[in-house]
DNA sequence: ACAAAAGTGTTCCTCTTACACCCATGA
DNA sequence: TCATGGGTGTAAGAGGAACACTTTTGT
């Protein structure tokens, strides 16, 4: 009764920010079913080679349909229901595949990317779209659960770890970083406490380089310094500067 | 070459506290080597069977070696390392299984027991000990970097969940309560600021009972209070009593 | 001139930290 | 009576939260 005819594969949640709101990429299943046409999104998937770690194996989906080595990549959870992929599904997965399984078990990756016209030109072409993730109601298989389970993970780690900056060019403003904060949050920050803690704290480095073009105060770049970031984190360094917590 | 023939199994750190120090429970392997006879420790652990999840797998382990059903249990990372079994560990593993796989991913758990005459006494009889997490210096395979793994965990999810209290007999000290959070997290902590914060938190109630037969002024007993824990953490609770913090 | 976002200080208050002595008990 | 751990208060400082107006630019 041992189970040696596990499947394993990789789903990745890869998000972007668009200086708006937080986005994600999904992509349509790659087979249909008869009468399943609407709604059969997805996340960025496959199965894992021989030879190949997890996160190997993550990387390579990231590649293909981002063009994109070295994205920052962080495991979730396992999702490992013997009944999360229907019969029906199953059959069309080993036949897609060309495998025989009588299961598959996901590991849950997330992603972060910095979004620009080049990624959203590459992953287009691969017929891959960036979709808010407040809007997204229902993927297929367990994907909506994958889904929320990266959210949650990428929560925490931002308040606690410089993965923000894997979300925004490497020259971004301060307001641009406010913005993400509160879209991956989902609160508001005040923007007086936010730059003084955040200019205080030194992780971020001025340019001197200022926007053009707009119809407004134009701002400041700034980049990250990774450096003194690490000595932050070794003084107790905490971003705590959310006004609204909610569980 | 997708990979189909791949074993999954759980591997399970699970902790319990003496009232000292954190311990962890070990078992000698099963199958032995020619020349590997003395430091052949590792976390127990067990293949999935068909129609099983892994908090399943893990929790049968889990039953197995104490007897207990209902253990805090909590994932943490996947090990998937192509290498991470060598040839001759493998051999072993599927004949002792009675499988055929070429390759073991392993998932990491950690699990937290109320340490008691009973659980000891039934895991001996199981052929498991506890052994003093800080003493550990190596494991089979890539045990030790579970171990680690599962420990660093626990030190995140201590300071933000009430978990510190699945370590604890129902009824407690307040001083054993501090002993738990400075063996697991590896601190000192001032006595008077952690009882006036716990206390002032209501998260424990006094029960009116104390200590017999000490040497000392006997300490009051005290029990965990799940309702105002939960209202803490809305309205922003954290447990941040720690006087040096590491990374 | 006006619309739009950038940028800037101060006050109040809460929470953290550091620190030393008396108490109750069993041996 | 002594050894052992239980239990208590205060003051100083740091950090978080709340809050409104001026600046710069393009249209």
């Amino acid at each position: 009764m041992i189970e040696t005819n596990t499947a394993i594969s990789v789903d990745c949640a890869v998000f972007g920010f668009d200086g708006k709101s937080l986005k994600v990429l999904l992509i349509k299943r790659r087979y249909s079913f008869d009468d399943l046409s609407s709604e059969d999104l997805k996340l960025p998937g496959a199965m894992i080679l021989e030879n190949e770690t997890l996160p190997e194996a993550a990387s390579r989906v990231l590649e293909e349909f981002t063009g994109l080595k070295d994205i920052y990549l962080k495991q979730t959870s396992i999702f490992s229901a013997p009944d999360r992929v229907s019969e029906k599904e199953m059959e069309w997965i080993c036949k897609f595949h060309g495998i025989n399984t009588e299961r598959v078990v996901t590991v849950g990756y997330y992603a972060l990317v910095k979004l620009n016209r080049g990624i959203i030109d590459y992953t287009s072409r691969k017929g891959a779209r960036w979709v808010e993730v407040d809007s997204i109601r229902s993927l297929i298989m367990d994907h909506l659960e994958i889904l929320a389970d990266a959210l949650s993970a990428l929560q925490k780690e931002i308040v606690q770890t410089p993965v923000a900056f894997e979300l925004l060019p490497k020259k971004f403003t301060i307001t641009q970083l406010q913005s993400l904060f509160e879209a991956v949050l989902g609160v508001d920050i005040d923007n007086r406490n936010f730059r003084k803690k955040i200019l205080f704290s030194g992780i971020i480095t001025p340019t001197g380089e200022y926007e053009r073009n707009v119809a407004h105060k134009p701002a400041q770049y700034y980049v990250f310094n990774k450096t003194v970031f690490r000595k932050a984190m070794k003084d107790r360094f905490r971003l705590n500067f959310i006004n609204n917590w909610t569980y």
